[in-house]
DNA sequence: ACCTGAACACCGTTCAAGT
DNA sequence: ACCTGAACACCGTTCAAGT
């Protein structure tokens, strides 16, 4: 091979480097940005006052604010638990996987349009969550194509789910419509509400009959698909 | 009660009526913007430019860009197919609903982080919707309780393969990164693309794949409850 | 190679003034 | 009551100029 061309680090006396931004520093600073005023927060501006630099400095790292989006996305997805997968029986696996990974993106709502558009060339750590994904359901037995139509309809129900959490609990209040909507209004009001942690409650509820129902349903779909040849 | 206030309509000879604008009228302009151009083409001033007036006359009628949006919304819900319930099995009025709803959405993604946080309060279609399910859904033996995190959990997996529809069929492509990822590229290659229309073979292929499973899987979660009372 | 400073072409929204 | 026109406070992005 020929030689590679590696960084050369002289150090010429104290003088301020002239190196301030890489990607690393600009994923961080977007975070933290996030972690403080949410999304709207996330400006190229308030990046470059973060950072104390001109927000056109950004421009030499990354080519434009979709970029440091994905830069986020590929970040925190290494916040999602695989861990069950080789470890524990494919129903828990996934019911660790996809509660994780919806308390992670119910955090990171604005994501979602960008990443299930977005094709995973070049991000390394979603394409690792899907490479153990994706052993852990050929392991579980599952034929091959289906593993990632089934671990789509997954993901799909998380992404769906993970905007429900940040939704106020009385998203469902009909208001004046009650009586004109009298069956809906009292299954709000009827609604199971246990089945998860403290904070969201119906939502949980939801999130909880509904992957239930998937994890029972998709093994069925195995079965059939197993009986029914291709 | 008391007398109403209804808008006199005194036609005082050939001069231009002073009203143009109306919430009807904004939806309308604001749906062919949308089909013409997409939501890149949905500004406050393009809308005013089709409408033949200044911008800021529109906030005569609406307080805001996010009012446009709700507007939209509840005006498209009203192509999204009830007609199954109260007709067809359960599963068929489901099956039928869930892949209209799929489609009416796939073509607005931009409102599901919208009416997924969005109280439900004065959106006259959406309620009528939800009311016609849940009719469908008690005629169909569900217990109360169950009907809206049922619901709610369909409803999030519909949302989230909306989003897949208008996914490149190349999402999953790893590119160099392939040969680090060998199982999942080879599922990739290896996926269904049965099992819909033409156009997105494999989003429709995890769709149905996804909603088999889920309506089988919530009428399981559904006969455990009965079993286990609540 | 990397950063600065000024500029550009937009946004959504407000508000005094007109009729 | 409803619309106009000007203004405001932002956006993301570009680009010549500096070192």
């Amino acid at each position: 091979m020929t030689a590679e061309a590696a960084p050369r680090k002289h150090r010429t006396a104290g003088r301020p480097v002239q190196k301030i931004l890489s990607k690393e520093a600009i994923t961080v600073a977007a975070l933290k940005l996030i972690a403080s005023g949410g999304y709207d927060a996330l400006t190229m501006s308030g990046l470059a006052r973060h950072l104390g630099v001109a927000p056109s400095a950004l421009y030499n790292h990354v080519a434009s604010k979709h970029d440091v989006l994905l830069l986020v996305q590929d970040h925190i997805m290494a916040n999602v638990d695989v861990s069950g997968f080789g470890a524990l029986p494919w129903d828990e696996a996934v019911r660790r996987w996809a509660w994780s990974y919806r308390e992670v993106f119910s955090q990171h709502t604005p994501l979602i349009p960008v990443i299930a558009v977005l094709p995973v060339t070049g991000a390394p750590r979603t394409l690792a969550m899907y490479e153990e994904l994706t052993s852990g359901f050929l392991a579980a037995g599952w034929p091959e194509p289906l593993v990632v139509p089934a671990i789509v309809a997954l993901e799909s129900f998380i992404f769906g789910s993970a905007f429900d959490v940040t939704a106020p609990e009385d998203i469902f209040e009909s208001g004046e419509l009650a009586k004109a909507n009298p069956k809906f209004s009292a299954a709000v009001r009827a609604r199971q509400r246990n089945g998860g942690s403290a904070a969201s409650p119906t939502a949980d509820a939801a999130f909880r009959l509904g992957l239930e129902g998937l994890i029972s349903g998709l093994e069925e779909q195995r079965r059939s698909w197993a009986a029914h040849g291709a």
